[in-house]
DNA sequence: ATTTGTCTACCTACTAGTAGGTAGATATCT
DNA sequence: AGATATCTACCTACTAGTAGGTAGACAAAT
């Protein structure tokens, strides 16, 4: 893995362990054994690193709906919901939930970027209940778009709980959800 | 207001609105026309200021589960969530989501403060569950406490995902609540 | 007269970011 | 092929500004 690379995966376990605003270049520098000016020679500001690793999430996304595009919806909803417990064990929550507790501080650009990280993650939860649906998959009774509101808040609600109450709270909301579906 | 409470009351809005790691004490005493001593005089280290704006919050649910104790349960669930409706237009959060948030950068004395707000919420949402079930105004087949994760984690996601969808979102994810309740 | 509160004036440590330099790889020109 | 120029990937050394925090003077209230 090149320099470049490295200062984002750095940067991305920082932000999902600790938050944007609780790391600094200094944090990266010291893991990666390089100097400070070093991250400012690949990444000018600290927003542009920011960007740098929510598009590394979107290319992460895209290959995602990839691979589980031909399986059944239901796999899709498992192995989408499996995503956000991996990680759990370090501390870590997704990029998404990471991110937007700090949207107030963002520069603009960055907001947006994470804007569309939001809406394609959505959009995509609404087409696999939908599609789920027609196929009498799923189960509920509301709009698809409200589920897949219902669902991603649940995720994002629950990996910030887990990490002040108990970890297998995660587990079992998950399965919540999962059960739910299925009804 | 005496100063000591107005540097809570700053504080606190300064939190939700942007987090722990992104408020100073200089925006404090810029805002309240001090200086920056004047809050050390409180409040001696940042921590230590924090926690007493947990337990403002602890104060606060103390007060609104005396107000509503008598009430019905589906009033009590109603104004629960309306808690966390208002400061939903002005960009804050509730005081659970945005400190959650920044858990691992919080010394020992804050994070337990901060696990007693959360557990104390999370009990009386169990409680007022149980009890509307009891009494057959709720409806659901899971343990009492497994739906008040499921509760209370779509909320604080919600708070958070409605920062950058829409803020009719929230709203909406409120409504699906009572209304999965009660079918 | 003592306590309470606020101030001035500082401190150390750290923040993001910049200026300017350099070793070595790579490309271009003659 | 050898000389020249440019680029890559860092470096040292620095900046202005901010972070949380402190000591001690001073004023006001009891």
């Amino acid at each position: 893995m090149n320099t470049r690379d490295k200062i984002i995966q750095v940067g991305d376990e920082l932000i999902r362990k600790r938050g944007y605003n609780a790391f600094s270049f200094s944090d990266i520098s010291k893991e990666l054994k390089i100097k400070n000016a070093s991250i400012h020679y690949y990444f000018p500001t600290k927003s542009l690193l920011v960007i740098s690793i929510i598009q590394k999430h979107e290319l992460i996304l895209e290959k995602f709906k990839k691979a589980v595009s031909d399986g059944a919806s239901m796999d899709k909803m498992m192995t989408f919901l499996s995503v956000y417990s991996t990680g759990r064990f370090n501390n870590k929550i997704s990029i998404l939930g990471a991110l937007t507790n700090d949207y107030n501080t963002f520069e603009a650009p960055v907001q947006t970027e994470l804007k569309i990280l939001m809406e394609n993650t959505l959009n995509w939860l609404t087409e696999t209940l939908k599609e789920g649906k027609t196929e009498g998959q799923f189960h509920y009774n509301m709009e698809h778009r409200t589920k897949a509101l219902m669902i991603i808040t649940n995720i994002l609600g629950a990996e910030q709980l887990a990490r002040i109450t108990f970890k297998h709270d995660f587990q079992e909301i998950k399965d919540t959800i999962l059960a739910d579906l299925i009804k």
